[in-house]
DNA sequence: TTACGTAATGTAATTATATTACAAAATTGT
DNA sequence: ACAATTTTGTAATATAATTACATTACGTAA
């Protein structure tokens, strides 16, 4: 399998405007409202594949525009991530998009602790192994998460 | 399979006094040392099985005996997670100590989202399968977190 | 259209979580 | 004993997230 981490030199413009035109798209199917501050934290997540802070993303859009406040962030964030296109990174308190086409609130993460950037797997084998585990022990399972934490293929050669 | 979450009426004692126990003697085997600090905040997580968050520790810690500040707390569990007798439940940055005989560094976690306890498993597929997939996308594994979150048989009843 | 109820946004302040910087004490090796 | 190193202690600060409440936008029924 080749690396699941993008190549730096990817046509980065088009994962930017494939996933915001699949958050409207994910938005009207479950009838929400996909707001101007959602798309703003959205786009700023977009600009590159790193996990990326609340408090950057906030530094962020206030480098360009109208300014945004945490809690207005935090905001944007809860929906985007309701509705699958946005995950937190839990061990680094730190927020990603989704690259997954499908719904996607499972979310199976590789994070490089060097470079901080974020590979996205959907495993079949992997979430078939966590949703039986689950029912075995009794557990109504809410959310799934899978965090691999290490070094990506670039930082392990560099 | 039994839920893997503990009777309410289990003999506790036991199990504070065998991860007492286990965290002296992995401290010794790998040539660490086991000061006043770790054990005392071991002690205060183990007196249940929820999960704990650092500044919790500290007032458990506080309410008895000489009073410990909120970096010892952090220095102590960074060493008692080193060990691997301690793991961080990343969904809601709180710490459990760990209740598998063996090392422990790829925690795998039931969190109850309601009564805050965690299980732990410790599943040869589970662990098999990250190994796996970290081998193929070429990514260097430190540490693979798997964290169910959900509802415990107990508060699913309730 | 206005008036009302509801949801979304804005602003300020606060709480919760974690780390930095440095001083003091204990430990280890010579 | 002495210097070097590690651990512990204290204070301050940085980072992350939430609360509380005011304001604006939006749908809808009189």
């Amino acid at each position: 399998m080749a690396s699941l981490f993008p190549d730096i030199k990817h046509q980065h413009r088009n994962c930017i405007e494939s996933a915001i035109s699949r958050a409207f798209r994910l938005a009207e199917d479950n009838g929400k409202k996909f707001g101007a501050n959602q798309v703003r934290v959205l786009e700023a997540l977009l600009q590159d594949h790193k996990a990326v802070s609340a408090y950057d993303i906030v530094d962020r859009i206030n480098d360009t525009g109208k300014r945004l406040q945490a809690i207005q962030v935090y905001r944007a964030l809860d929906s985007l991530m309701e509705l699958g296109l946005v995950h937190r990174v839990q061990s680094a308190n730190a927020y990603i998009a989704c690259t997954i086409e499908d719904e996607c609130r499972n979310p199976q993460l590789l994070f490089c602790s060097s470079c901080k950037r974020v590979a996205e797997l959907a495993s079949e084998s992997i979430s078939a192994l966590i949703s039986k585990t689950a029912k075995q022990s009794h557990f109504k399972l809410e959310q799934g998460l899978v965090e691999l934490v290490g070094l990506c293929p670039d930082c392990v050669d560099a």
